[in-house]
DNA sequence: CAATTGACCTGTGTGC
DNA sequence: TGCACACAGGTCAATT
């Protein structure tokens, strides 16, 4: 599942084989891909035909290029990519055979290798965005910075993270609180600060706090070193097809297996209908919440 | 307004 | 063998 680390890796190979191309012409296999651009696919098509792909940048999990008019004039709008669940965004040789789920693909007036989408279950999507430069789109508004992002403010964040009544795992989860994380990375850095994904958020302490941010700090910042070294420079690929997440992962997926600090089996717990792996030793979930009684008034 | 839930998808694996 | 179902889970609209 593509998280911070292996969208920031695509976007590395986006920018490296996508940026500077003149696009000649765009391909759309499957309306679900564009559900996103409202004006339809035909539109989606033309916005892009002809123009070129700028630098490429990341918010949280989403990508974007700024497009621009061939002879360099800005066309005041973005391609905006999200990879889903499934999605693959990959550079190659014209010839190569179609994949089986192949929903779009970009030919560049070069001649060179074509950018194509490949999305199985078609969570992922593309949208041309109006924005302006390379300023956010309006669309990505909302999704709040990541902790590798230079311009996060960790003190707002842990005052933000700490007003919330919810649960500390649905928090990390929450894109508008906290970009980038999801599932996978959510558990890891709770197991990192040793702290249950049930924790009521208005309950923890600004130590606990920092401790949560240095392990999704620490978690994603190995993962992208790992993501990085083993990416093939012709694949802008994603989803683990590398193998490096099972060595690297303390606690998701790994139920029955010993926790690696303490020994202790690691169990899969139900949330939102989904799994969430925890040590049950080092991250003790918290006591039953007792209700707020109000003062006894007396009478 | 904040928090929570369900819908959207399809390939894979498991149990009957 | 065939079928039903659980599971994977990011995002957003709808609901509480």
């Amino acid at each position: 599942m593509p998280e911070l680390p292996e969208v920031e890796v695509v976007r590395r190979g986006l920018e490296r084989w996508a940026t500077g191309r003149r696009i000649e012409s765009v391909q759309v296999f499957h309306p679900r891909a564009v559900r996103r651009h409202l004006e339809g696919a035909d539109h989606f098509v033309t916005e892009l035909t002809g123009r070129v792909l700028g630098a490429a940048h990341r918010r949280g999990k989403y990508l974007w290029l700024p497009v621009t008019e061939p002879d360099g004039a800005p066309a005041d709008r973005a391609l905006v990519a999200h990879l889903g669940m499934s999605g693959q965004l990959l550079v190659e040789l014209p010839e190569a055979p179609d994949e089986v789920h192949l929903r779009a693909r970009f030919r560049f007036a070069d001649g060179g290798r074509e950018l194509r989408f490949v999305d199985q279950r078609t969570f992922g999507g593309l949208v041309v965005e109006t924005s302006e430069g390379d300023g956010l789109p309006d669309r990505l508004a909302h999704i709040a910075t990541d902790p590798l992002d230079p311009t996060f403010d960790e003190s707002a964040f842990s005052a933000a993270l700490r007003r919330r009544h919810t649960e500390v795992k649905r928090a990390l989860l929450d894109q508008t609180l906290l970009g980038g994380v999801g599932n996978i990375y959510a558990d890891e850095s709770l197991w990192r600060a040793r702290l249950h994904g049930s924790r009521p958020t208005d309950a923890l302490t600004r130590p606990q706090v920092a401790a949560l941010l240095e392990g999704v700090r620490g978690v994603l910042g190995e993962a992208l070193a790992q993501g990085g070294t083993s990416f093939d420079s012709l694949y802008v690929d994603v989803n683990g097809q590398s193998g490096y997440f099972s060595r690297f992962l303390a606690v998701y997926g790994q139920e029955d297996r010993p926790c690696r600090r303490c020994g202790t089996a690691i169990v899969r717990e139900s949330f939102m209908n989904r799994s969430s792996y925890s040590c049950p030793s080092c991250q003790p979930r918290p006591r039953a919440r007792r209700r707020a009684v109000p003062a006894r008034v007396p009478s």
